[in-house]
RNA sequence: GGGCGCGUAGCUCAGCGGAAGAGCAUCCGCCUUACAAGCGGAGGGUCACAGGUUCGAACCCUGUCGCGCCCA
């Protein structure tokens, strides 16, 4: 045992085994303990900054947000090693709607509601709420590894933001781009607010259409018959020469009396049904568009909880109790056509709750969004902003030259309070604080939308709307890493209002979107279908690497990403095996002292060549952010190149110094996606006492690329992997050693037989078979007169036939003029000796299969 | 209805104009002195279908079928 917690681990005390509880917590104290992850606005280092898509301050961490930060901390750990003075910015938003309920519910329970308590003290109480509650998912990225600045946290109804949510809403006011009006919203009649169109989803439900009788000639078709009663009028298509007659006329709407126009719209689908709609402007948002092209009166027939406030047996009546009630009392009087059920239907539900949202005639404030989307569309369109992959930017386009107008009032007291008052004379004025407002007026009762708030993190984070040096150092954010699903929601929303804020500079240079996490069969999470992967329990059981590396190993840019507890598990087994390499280094005296080598073997060279090359690709994709692609490039390299062939080749030509290095850089490498294993491992391979994190990042240097050494252990590789062929084609077990001549390979023949369990031939040595390997090289085994005759003709049959196939494919292509005039030099080349060497292996084949005897 | 994307090994996915790949799963053989969370070997694909462009197509173009997502 150490003294120090802190202290790094020498080889002795390396557990046959890694495990992650133990390291875990200790490595990220010490990170933290040592001011890795803060940054330095004074720093002259160039800067690297992401803002942390702020979580709900009730949410806790799931496997989408595991996904999301492994992402943004690879990013940023590399950089940072890179010399980059980085910033990765974490927070919260305050989450309006859901904190609310929260709250809510918890005095529910004490028999309380908000109105009991009175605003101020509601809102006292939802503080301390989020004080004693709140923000669990914050300890829950320590977990996962996040090396986010602690000492930035921000919280968007922290005093600072709250004053960059006054001030831009100030200026907005000033520019007309902020106006309060009468509208047709999304109203939640459970949660008794107001929603903008993205808190509102869609799904096709099964629901009923009533055609109902309003006259002798005009039937109207409805899924939504309770809102008759709000209906102001009859459209028809103006072409429609059914009704022409009818336009200008008025009929009785039936159960009420009231007298009702028909009025001619372009609007009205002559096709659908039988071309005449019942038109309740009060309850529709296209019936409220007709009803604004005809002046007609809007009739509001529900309450803020939707129940029926109009007419006296419905009265009182909610919305779904309504319904049957009057299709009831119009089948009485014998005016309903036709009823079909069940009818499926488009339906707007509440995100947060699910209540099937009602469309309300209500007055709010908006968001004139025209300028500013257009704005935000075209640093995109003219490349300022990146979004990657590009595919998704016609998604960006559509929402963004599409948008409408943004309903920022919010019914609810958790939140940014809305800086307008109204004086006693109906006047109406925008003020930075409550202090400016003059006696005796009122502040406007709503709350901004949270995504408003939301909006202005990439600079209300960094202290705008003073010029603070994080400002001025961060801005704009270098890449926003978040869900192709928040593409509308937030990412358009922020490029808007940091265009607007910060003089057209937008909020960050690249959008990097990845998808939702899925299950192993591509299957979306859900609670009902029971797949959900909660990421503290993979934490828990296999270690936050394994969980990033299974997340990042799944992050093609752009698409969906398929988990499962198998992977994971494999995912643990690579630490494990990472870790089993640098213990075997260090148990034969690998280090990291002094430079390489003047004289390295061939081996050496080849493996320093190999990490070359992976250097370069990792550093490619890397920014190309292709986090799968670095994962499967390192995975392979060190399972595939460090493990099973450097270090098993190392057991007979071991080079201790540069056995370290290769160890070293692959750590380094490795380190921004499994952070913890790595620095676990890099610490004692070298013996500092710092951490992997803030070594340098590896560059690839082209002195070191040796393409003769990589020839020449491929074919080393080759012949191994033939004789291993036919070893186990043989039956041969693995420990048992066979006398052998391999002809034709001078350099390697110590490796191979070592690889290969190869002896050197006795007097008695009696060649039984021979192995032949493309490049000339033949190893004749003598297996002490146990051949299998049949096992070894069975090989050499399918060696013979594949050459065959590479012959005549080689010759048809050859054979073809307009390919030799056509096809460039090196293709040509290339499939000329792809042929001379398949005909050298034919030749070989049979020779062996004549020595087989027939 | 409008837009975007996808159909490659049993599963999940790379490859996007010049020899069909990976991980997992499967089969065979191994406790070989870093690792059985391991080692060695093997099997498995008319690259959805039909046309076209090309010397050459999983890859480019057109159409068909099937699936998904977003918006209305």
């Amino acid at each position: 045992m150490t003294d120090s917690p802190l202290a790094p681990q020498t080889s002795s005390e390396l557990a046959a085994a890694y495990q992650p509880g133990e390291v875990e917590h200790r490595r990220y104290e010490h990170w933290v303990a040592s001011g890795y992850f803060g940054a330095d606005a004074k720093s002259d280092k160039p800067a690297y900054s992401i803002v942390i898509p702020p979580p709900n301050v009730t949410g806790s961490l799931h496997v989408g947000h595991a996904l999301d930060h492994t992402i943004q901390d690879a990013l940023v750990r590399r950089k940072r090693m890179q010399g980059f003075e980085t910033l990765w910015l974490p927070g919260m938003d305050h989450a309006g709607i859901a904190t609310q309920n929260v709250v809510e519910r918890k005095l529910a329970a004490e028999g309380l509601s908000r109105h009991d308590l009175g605003r101020e003290a509601f809102v006292e109480r939802v503080w301390q709420w989020k004080a004693e509650s709140g923000g669990a998912i914050l300890g829950q990225m320590r977990r996962l590894g996040d090396s986010v600045d602690w000492s930035r946290e921000r919280f968007t109804m922290d005093e600072g933001l709250s004053v960059a949510v006054q001030t831009i809403f100030k200026r907005l006011y000033d520019d007309g781009l902020i106006y309060r009006a009468e509208r047709i919203i999304n109203w939640c009649p459970r949660c008794l607010t107001a929603l903008s169109d993205i808190e509102v989803e869609h799904s096709d439900d099964e629901g009923e259409l009533v055609s109902i009788r309003y006259s002798d000639e005009i039937v109207v078709a409805t899924t939504r018959a309770e809102t008759m009663l709000g209906d102001t009028a009859v459209a028809v298509h103006p072409d429609d020469e059914r009704y022409k007659h009818l336009v200008g006329t008025e009929i009785e709407l039936p159960l009420t009396g009231r007298r009702i126009p028909v009025v001619a719209d372009e609007h009205v689908d002559p096709m659908f049904g039988t071309g005449c709609v019942k038109v309740t402007p009060a309850h529709d948002p296209n019936d409220f568009e007709i009803g604004q092209r005809h002046n007609l009166p809007s009739i509001a027939i529900m309450d803020e909880r939707a129940v029926i406030t109009a007419h006296g047996p419905f009265q009182g009546l909610d919305r779904y109790e309504a319904r049957p009630a009057i299709v009831a009392a119009l089948r009485a009087q014998g005016l309903i056509v036709a009823e079909k059920r069940p009818y499926l239907h488009a339906v707007g539900h509440c995100s947060r709750c699910k209540t099937t949202v009602e469309p309300r005639l209500s007055l709010q404030w908006f968001v004139k969004t025209g300028p500013l989307a257009k704005a935000a569309g075209d640093a995109v369109r003219d490349g300022r902003v990146r979004i990657e992959p590009e595919s998704l930017a016609p998604r960006y386009f559509a929402w963004v030259d599409n948008m409408h107008d943004w309903c920022i009032s919010r019914q609810l007291w958790w939140g940014h309070r809305i800086p307008v008052w109204y004086g006693p004379n109906g006047e109406v004025e925008c003020f930075l604080d409550s202090g400016q407002a003059p006696q005796g007026w009122v502040q406007d009762e709503d709350v901004l939308d949270t995504w408003f708030s939301s909006a202005l993190w990439p600079f209300s984070t960094l202290g705008w709307p003073d010029p603070h040096e994080d400002l001025l150092k961060f801005y704009p954010t270098s890449v926003l890493v978040t869900g192709y699903d928040i593409l509308f929601f937030w990412v358009a929303r922020m490029m808007m209002f940091g265009l607007y804020a910060m003089n057209g500079k937008p909020p960050f240079e690249v959008v990097a979107l990845h998808g939702m996490v899925r299950d192993q069969f591509g299957k979306k999470m859900s609670k009902s279908f029971g797949n959900v992967v909660d990421p503290l329990d993979w934490i828990g059981r296999f270690g936050a690497d394994a969980t990033r590396f299974t997340l990042a190993k799944g992050a093609n840019p752009g698409a969906d990403v398929p988990v499962s507890e198998e992977w994971c598990q494999g995912s643990r087994n690579f630490c494990n095996k990472l870790w089993n390499a640098t213990r075997f280094a260090l148990l034969n005296g690998a280090h990291v002292d002094g430079p390489l080598p003047g004289e390295l073997s061939t081996v050496d060279k080849w493996i320093l060549s190999r990490l070359q090359h992976t250097i370069a690709e990792v550093d490619e994709q890397f920014e190309a952010f292709e986090l799968a692609k670095v994962c499967d490039t390192l995975f392979h390299f060190a399972w595939d190149d460090v493990c099973d062939w450097y270090i098993e080749l190392s057991k007979t030509a071991p080079n201790p110094r540069v056995l370290g290095y290769v160890l070293d850089q692959l750590l380094r490498l490795l380190h921004p996606i499994i952070p913890f294993v790595t620095d676990e491992l890099w610490t004692a391979l070298t013996k500092s006492p710092g951490s992997v994190m803030v070594a340098e990042w590896p560059k690839a240097d082209s002195a070191l690329v040796d393409d003769a050494a990589e020839a020449s252990v491929e074919l080393l590789q080759r012949v191994v992997t033939e004789v291993r062929r036919f070893r186990s084609d043989q039956g041969l077990k693995p420990g048992q050693r066979v006398a052998a001549v391999i002809a034709g390979l001078i350099e390697h023949e110590p490796l191979v037989r070592s690889l290969a369990r190869l002896d050197e031939a006795g007097e008695q040595f009696s060649a039984t078979a021979t192995v032949t390997i493309a490049g000339g090289i033949t190893v004749a085994l003598d297996t002490r007169g146990s051949i299998d005759v049949a096992a070894e003709r069975a090989r050499l049959t399918k060696d013979r036939a594949a050459a065959d196939k590479e012959i005549s494919q080689a010759e048809a292509k050859l054979g073809n003029d307009g390919f030799l005039a056509k096809a460039p030099e090196q293709v040509v080349v290339k499939l000329r000796d792809r042929l001379a060497a398949a005909q050298a292996d034919l030749v070989r084949i049979d020779e062996a299969l004549a020595r087989l005897g027939s």
